[in-house]
DNA sequence: CGATCTACCTGATGGC
DNA sequence: TGCCATCAGGTAGATC
C-alpha cells in the first residue's frame, strides 16, 4: 500500500515529467474520486493550468498550479497515479484522467475508491483540507532529529507502533515501514513509546532513515496484488528487502533460524515481528 | 489521553 | 464451477 517511499517515488514521477506540461483537458468518471468538492470544480480548476511543483507531506501529495490553485491527491490503500500515452487503453477505475500536453495522460486510477482528488485555494488550505495542518513531521521531507524522535516518544504512553502510525504524531508511515523499522531498531510494537531506552530511541532514529531511504531507492514496495507501481507504471523492488512484513513463519533475517517471525493481530489488522530480536 | 471499533470499497483468495 | 466469507489497510469519527 502506499506509503511515504511510495508516494515520495510517484512525486519524483510528477515532478520529472508532469511539472512544466499544460493540462489540457479533464475527465472525472467517478464523483466518489471528487467528493470533497465536485468533478466540477476538479475540471475548471485544473483545465488549462500548468503544474508548477510536486510536494509531499507524509502520504499526501500536493501539487501547485500556475493559476493560484493546487490539487491535493491522496492514493489511500489502492490508488495509483499513471502517466501513460492517451492512445493507449485506459485501466479500469481510471476515476480522474487528465490529458496533458504531448499526448499523454495522468491517470488516477483507484479500485477501492477511498482515495481523493482535491482541488483546492491555497490560501484557504485550512478549511479545504484541513488534515494537512495536522500532520506531524515528516521523516523524509522535513528531516527528524534524534531530539524531536526522544520528545514525542517520551511525552506518549501508547503503543510504540500506534504512535508511529499516527500521522498526526509522524507523518509517512504505515503498516509496512513501521514493522520495517522497529525490526531494524530491535524494539517490539507494542512496547509503551516512553519506555523505550536511549538507545532504543537512537536505534530507532537511524532504523527510520536507513529503511526509508532504502524504500525509496529501491522504488518503493509493490505487493502481491500489485497495487502500488510508479508514475510510468513501474513496480517496485524494496518487498525483495522486507524482513518481517508478510514474512510470518518466516526465519528471522537476524536471529538466523534461531527464531520465526511471527503475525499478531493489531488494531484489527496485522504486525510482524520477531520476539526474540525485538524487545 | 488511549484503546477499540466502525465505516468506507473492491478484488483476490480460500473453503466447501 | 459457483457461492460465500475473509482479508487487505489509510483515515476519520464515535464510544468507553
Amino acid at each position: 500500500m502506499p506509503e511515504l517511499p511510495e508516494v515520495e517515488v510517484v512525486r519524483r514521477g510528477l515532478e520529472l515529467h508532469v511539472v512544466g506540461r499544460r493540462i489540457e483537458r479533464v475527465e472525472v468518471g467517478r464523483e466518489r474520486t471528487v467528493r470533497r468538492t465536485s468533478a466540477a470544480a476538479v475540471v475548471t480548476g485544473l483545465t488549462g493550468a500548468t503544474m508548477t511543483a510536486a510536494r509531499r507531506r507524509g502520504k499526501y501529495l500536493v501539487c501547485d498550479l500556475d493559476n493560484g490553485r493546487a490539487v491535493m491527491v491522496h492514493l489511500r490503500m489502492s490508488g495509483q497515479l499513471v502517466l501513460a500515452p492517451a492512445s493507449s487503453p485506459r485501466p479500469s477505475h481510471a476515476h480522474v484522467v487528465l490529458t496533458l500536453t504531448g499526448d499523454q495522460e495522468l491517470r488516477f486510477v483507484d479500485p477501492r475508491t477511498f482515495g481523493e482528488v482535491v482541488v483546492f485555494d491555497p490560501g484557504r488550505a485550512d478549511v479545504e483540507v484541513p488534515e494537512l495542518g495536522r500532520l506531524g513531521p515528516d521523516p523524509v521531507a522535513d528531516g527528524l532529529t534524534m531530539r524531536q524522535l526522544r520528545r514525542l516518544l517520551a511525552t506518549r504512553s501508547r503503543q510504540v507502533k500506534a504512535l508511529l502510525l499516527d500521522q498526526h504524531a509522524l507523518a509517512g508511515l504505515g503498516n509496512i515501514y513501521t514493522d520495517e523499522v522497529l525490526h531494524v531498531a530491535r524494539v517490539r510494537y507494542d512496547r509503551p513509546a516512553n519506555a523505550l531506552t536511549g538507545r532504543q530511541v537512537g536505534a530507532l532514529h537511524r532504523a527510520m532513515e536507513a529503511v526509508l531511504a532504502d524504500a525509496i531507492a529501491a522504488g518503493g514496495s509493490t505487493l502481491g496484488d500489485a497495487q502500488y507501481v510508479g508514475l510510468s507504471g513501474e513496480a517496485g523492488r524494496y518487498q525483495e528487502q522486507h524482513r518481517v512484513y508478510g514474512r510470518a513463519g518466516s526465519p528471522c533475517p537476524r536471529c538466523r533460524g534461531r527464531n520465526v517471525i511471527v503475525r499478531a493481530p493489531f488494531g484489527g489488522r496485522s504486525t510482524f515481528f520477531c520476539a526474540r530480536c525485538q524487545r
